[in-house]
RNA sequence: GGGGAUGUGGCGGAAUGGCAGACGCAGCAGACUCAAAAUCUGCCGGCAGCGAUGUCGUAAGGGUUCGAGUCCCUUCAUCCCCA
C-alpha cells in the first residue's frame, strides 16, 4: 500500500498501544532528556513553526535512541497568559475552556505528527497540580529573601484603564485601542534576579549554546565596571536635608570617572522621588509638567541619543566632590529612574548626550581629557585620552586617571569602585486574571503574609468579571479577595494579582520528570538524575527573556536546597524561521499562510516532516515551497519502488563482488557516515541529500548488473531504512514489516560504518599550477607524496602547463591535490 | 548611534583554508506513450568555441597564503539585538 495519512495512523496507533516511547527509569543511566520549548495554546491550530521546531527535534531524539539511549522527551503547554485573555474578552469565552479545547487539538495534531512525546509525563501549567508549585517557588524565593515588594512604573493604557505588558506597548500607544500609553506607579513584586548577574554571566561560557544567544545574555546583564561617586546638595547656598535631617547626597554611576573634574551639571530622572525632593517650590509646577510628559515616553525614546533633548532646572545645586564647586541640578528625561541611580553627573565635553544638552541649554562645557596622540579631539571627545585641567591628576591617561580618581573619592568618603548591572530585578505582579494568584495575604495587623504552604494552591475561581476597568480582575471577586490572615486569625485580603507567564515557563522542565509528585515539586533524586536537559531547541526570540529567567529560577532552588545543578539547559540550538511562499513573514493579513494539516492529509507526517529537513538549513529557515514538497513525495516513492524492488527479488544472485558491488557498499557506509555526523549537529538538510544519493546509487547498482546480489541489495535498502527513520518514522516502519521484519524498526541499532567499506583503491586528485587546476588524474589512494609527485612530473600534462617555467615547490594534499608552485 | 549575523546559479541550498555550485526544484533533450501525465536516462553558472578546451565567476574593493566562498581590512545591502 502507497504511503498516506493512513500509514500514520495505523503506526501511532501501534506505537501508543504498546507504548514503545514510555521513558523507563531503569534505564536512566543512559537517559538523554531532550526538549522542545512548550507551545502556547493560543492559536487553536499548530503552525508550520510548531512543526519545524518538534518534528525534526523529534528526528534527532529518535536517532539518538536508536543509538542506545533512554530519551525523555516530554510535551506540554504554556497555558496561562495574556492573548486567552484577550480572546475572551473579545468573545466572551472564559480562558480556560478555550484553553483546554486548544490543547485538545493540538494534541490530537501532536500525536498526528508521529511525534516520541511521552504523554504520561505531560504538564499543563493552568490546572491546579502545576501552578500549586509555581506558587511554592514564589514562596521558597519570598523566604530566601528573593522575593519583594516595592513601587514601581508600569505602562498603563488610559482607555482600556489596564497594565500593558512592554509586549504590549507599541510604538508607545496600546496595541488595542491605539491610545498613548503613560506610565503609573503601582506597588508590585519583584524576584531578585540581580543577586545572581555576575553568576549568569559566569555560567554562559559552561554553556553549549549559539555564540549569539549567549552574546544576547551577557549584553541583557550588561556588566560595567566603573565608579560611585556622591555629590552634596545645596540651596540658597546651605545643604538640602533629607527626611532625617541628614545632609542630602547624590549618587552617581560613572565609567568615566577621569571626566570628573568636567562636570559642570547633574541631571536627575524627573520622575524620581529625589527629583521632587531637590525641586524648589518657584521651579515645582514646571517640573511637574515636565514630569507629566516625561511619562508618555517610552524609556526607548528617551534614551535616544538623536532625539531634541528637553529638561528643566530644579532650582537647586550639587556640590562637586573634589572641587567643592557647585553646579545646577536638572531634571531630563534622559536619565531614567529605576535605571542605575537615576542620577548622572554630566560632563558636556566628554559625552555626546551631555554636549548636545548643555549646548541646548547655555550650560559650560568645560574639557578635561585631551587626544593622547595629537589626534582630533574637538568636543565632544568621547575616547580616552590625557587629564588636563584636573588638578593634581593632570597628565595622566585616563585608565590611571579613573584609578588615581577613584582612589581619591575612597579616602575621601566620597565614592569607590562599583560594578553595576543593566540588568534589572524582575518584576512579576500582572494586574490580569488568567495566571497563577500570587500567594500572599495582606492583613491590616500583620502586613504581608505568606500564604502557608499546606494551603497551596490559591485557587484561580472561574467566575470572575475579567474586562478590564483598571483593576485587577480577581480584586472584583470577594469570594477569592477575603480570607483570613494565616497569621492571626483576623480578616485579610488576597494578593489580587497574578504571576507572569514566564515564571510558569520558568521550571517546567524540571517538573517534567516527576510531573505527578503530589507531595514536591519534584523529588530530589528523580530531578538530579534527569536534569539539566541535554538538547534544549526552540525559537531565538527567547534568547533573553526565557531562557534567563529559567537559568535564575534553577540556580535559586539550587541554593535553597531542592536540587544540585547550576544551570537548566546544557546545549541549545534555535531552529529558523519558515517564510511564506513570497519570502515573507507568514501572516493572515498576507495570506501567505501555510496550513500543515492540509498537507498531512494530502502526503502524509513524514512527506512534511521530511520537508522540512530537506528544504532549509535548520537554523536558518527560509521560504516556503509547494514544489519542495512534491520533490519529497517523489524521493519517498523512490525509496517505497526500492523496498518493492527487494520484496520481488528472487532468492539467489549471490555473486562474487566486483566493482559494482563495492561501489554500492561505499556508497552505503558514505551516507552512514554522513548522516550520523551531519544529523547529530541538525543539518537535516544534508542528510537528505545523503540518502537520496544512497537511493540513486541503488538504481544505478540495478541498472548496471544483470543479476543482482540480492541479499546485499537487501541489506543495503534495510540500512537505508533505518537512516530515513528518524525523519519519516512511520512510512519506515510500514516498509520495514513489509520485508518481512519485526516490530519495531525503532528497536533496531542505528546502522554502523564499515571503515573499510570507504577505502577505495584509486582517487581522482586535482594537479594545479600556482592554485589553479589544470588538469585531474587517477591515483593509488593510498599513495603518499613521492609516488604522486613522480606521476605528476611524469604525465605530458605538466611540461604544457608549466609553459617553460621553473618548479619551486610541490604541495601534496592526500587524496585532494597537488599544486605546483612555479616561477 | 553601538553590537552581531547574513550575502554563493533562474530558485531552495552544499562546500575541516584544498577540484565552488553536493542534493533537490525549475528548464532542455531523449526513452516509454496514439497523446499527455507519471516514470526512467542524460544535459544543465556566464562568455567564446561545432568541439577538445579556454576564460571569467561566491555583494564591491583591497590584503594574508603555494592555494580564499571560507581568514583580515574597507564599502554596500538585508535581517536581528541593544540604544
Amino acid at each position: 500500500m502507497p504511503y498516506s495519512v493512513e500509514i500514520d495512523r495505523k503506526w501511532q496507533k501501534r506505537w501508543e498501544d504498546s507504548r514503545l516511547y514510555s521513558f523507563h527509569p531503569e534505564h536512566r543511566d543512559r537517559k538523554l532528556y531532550v526538549l522542545e520549548m512548550f507551545s502556547y495554546p493560543s492559536g487553536a491550530k499548530l503552525h508550520v513553526g510548531h512543526w519545524y521546531n518538534y518534528a525534526l527535534t523529534d528526528s534527532w531524539a529518535r536517532m539518538k535512541r536508536m543509538q542506545g539511549y533512554e530519551v525523555f522527551q516530554p510535551m506540554g503547554f504554556d497555558a496561562f497568559g495574556l492573548p486567552a485573555e484577550n480572546y475572551a474578552i473579545k468573545t466572551g469565552i472564559h480562558p480556560m475552556d478555550s484553553t483546554m479545547a486548544n490543547i485538545k487539538t493540538m494534541e490530537r495534531q501532536l500525536r498526528e505528527m508521529g511525534g516520541m512525546f511521552d504523554w504520561d509525563h505531560e504538564v499543563v501549567t493552568c490546572t491546579p497540580e502545576y501552578y500549586r508549585w509555581t506558587q511554592w517557588i514564589f514562596l521558597q524565593l519570598y523566604k530566601g529573601g528573593l522575593a519583594y515588594r516595592k513601587n514601581a512604573p508600569v505602562n498603563w493604557c488610559p482607555q482600556c484603564n489596564t497594565v500593558l505588558a512592554n509586549e504590549q506597548v507599541q510604538d508607545g500607544t496600546c496595541e488595542r485601542c491605539h491610545t498613548e500609553a503613560t506610565k503609573k506607579n503601582l506597588t508590585q513584586w519583584f524576584f531578585k534576579i540581580t543577586d545572581y548577574a555576575q553568576e549568569l554571566l559566569d555560567c554562559l561560557e559552561t554553556l553549549d549554546w549559539p555564540e549569539k544567544t549567549k552574546k544576547i545574555q551577557t549584553n541583557w546583564i550588561g556588566r560595567s565596571e566603573g565608579a560611585e561617586i556622591d555629590f552634596g546638595t545645596q540651596r540658597d547656598g546651605k545643604p538640602i536635608l533629607d527626611e532625617d535631617g541628614k545632609p542630602l547626597s547624590l549618587r552617581v554611576f560613572t565609567t568615566r570617572a577621569d571626566t570628573v573634574f568636567g562636570v559642570t551639571y547633574v541631571v536627575v530622572a524627573p520622575e524620581s522621588e529625589l527629583c521632587g525632593r531637590l525641586t524648589t517650590p518657584e521651579n515645582k509646577a514646571a517640573v511637574e509638567a515636565y514630569r507629566d510628559a516625561a511619562r508618555k515616553e517610552t524609556d526607548i525614546e528617551r534614551m535616544s541619543t538623536v532625539r531634541e533633548k528637553t529638561g528643566v532646572f530644579t532650582g537647586s545645586y550639587a556640590v562637586h566632590p573634589i572641587t567643592g564647586d557647585v553646579v545646577p541640578v536638572w531634571a531630563a528625561d534622559y536619565v531614567i529612574a529605576g535605571y542605575g541611580t537615576g542620577v548622572v553627573m554630566a560632563v558636556p565635553a566628554h559625552d555626546e548626550r551631555d554636549f548636545a544638552f548643555a549646548t541646548k541649554f547655555g550650560l559650560a562645557v568645560r574639557r578635561v581629557i585631551a587626544a593622547a596622540h595629537g589626534e582630533d579631539d574637538a568636543l565632544p571627545f568621547c575616547e580616552y585620552g590625557v587629564l588636563v585641567d584636573s588638578g593634581e591628576h593632570d597628565g595622566q591617561t585616563s585608565e590611571e586617571g579613573i584609578a588615581s580618581i577613584v582612589a581619591q573619592l575612597a579616602a575621601a568618603g566620597r565614592g569607590g569602585s562599583r560594578i553595576n548591572y543593566r540588568l534589572r530585578d524582575w518584576l512579576v505582579s500582572r494586574q490580569r486574571y488568567w495566571g497563577a494568584p500570587i500567594p500572599m495575604v495582606h492583613c491590616e495587623h500583620c502586613g504581608v503574609v505568606p500564604v502557608p504552604e499546606d494551603q497551596l494552591p490559591v485557587l484561580l475561581p472561574y467566575d470572575v468579571e475579567f474586562r478590564p476597568d483598571g483593576d485587577s480582575p480577581l480584586k472584583k471577586s470577594a469570594a477569592f479577595m477575603n480570607t483570613t490572615c494565616p497569621q492571626c486569625g483576623g480578616p485579610a485580603l488576597r494578593d489580587p494579582d497574578t504571576l507572569d507567564t514566564f515564571v510558569c515557563s520558568s521550571w517546567y522542565q524540571l517538573r517534567y520528570p516527576d510531573n505527578k509528585n503530589s507531595e514536591r515539586i519534584f523529588d530530589r533524586g528523580i530531578v538530579d538524575a534527569m536534569c539539566p536537559v541535554d538538547k534544549y531547541v526552540g525559537g531565538a526570540e527567547h534568547a533573553a527573556m526565557h531562557l534567563l529567567y529559567a537559568r535564575f529560577v534553577t540556580k535559586a532552588l539550587r541554593d535553597l536546597g531542592y536540587l544540585s545543578f547550576d544551570e537548566p539547559f546544557k546545549s541549545l540550538v534555535h531552529q529558523g524561521q519558515i517564510l511564506g511562499p513570497d519570502g515573507q513573514r507568514m501572516s493572515k493579513s498576507r495570506g501567505n499562510t501555510i496550513s500543515p494539516d492540509e498537507y498531512i492529509s494530502k502526503y502524509g507526517s513524514d512527506v512534511f516532516r521530511l520537508y522540512l529537513a530537506f528544504g532549509f538549513a535548520y537554523t536558518d529557515g527560509g521560504p516556503w515551497s509547494d514544489d519542495g514538497v512534491k520533490a519529497t513525495a517523489k524521493f519517498v516513492s523512490r525509496v517505497e519502488k526500492a523496498v518493492e524492488d527487494v520484496r520481488a527479488d528472487r532468492k539467489g544472485g549471490d555473486r562474487t563482488p566486483g566493482p559494482a558491488e563495492k561501489d554500492l557498499l561505499y556508497a552505503l557506509h558514505f551516507a552512514i557516515r554522513s548522516v550520523t555526523l551531519d544529523a547529530e549537529r541538525f543539518q537535516f538538510n544534508t542528510s537528505v541529500a545523503r540518502m537520496m544519493e544512497l537511493v540513486n546509487a541503488l538504481y544505478a547498482y540495478r541498472s548496471s548488473v544483470s543479476d543482482p546480489d540480492t541479499r546485499l541489495v537487501r541489506s543495503v535498502v534495510e540500512d537505508l531504512l533505518s537512516l530515513l527513520a528518524p525523519f519519516a518514522p512511520h512510512f519506515t516502519e510500514e516498509m520495514w514489516e513489509s520485508l518481512g521484519n519485526g516490530y519495531s524498526l525503532f528497536d533496531r541499532a542505528w546502522p554502523r560504518v564499515d571503515p573499510a567499506a570507504l577505502v577505495r583503491d584509486t582517487v581522482e586528485i586535482a594537479v594545479q599550477v600556482n592554485g589553479a587546476v589544470r588538469y585531474r588524474m587517477d591515483v593509488r589512494s593510498a599513495a603518499d607524496e613521492a609516488e604522486v609527485r613522480a606521476a605528476v612530473e611524469g604525465d605530458p600534462r605538466t611540461a604544457e602547463a608549466l609553459a617553460g617555467r621553473s618548479l619551486v615547490k610541490f604541495i601534496f594534499v592526500k587524496g585532494r591535490l597537488a599544486n605546483l608552485v612555479v616561477r
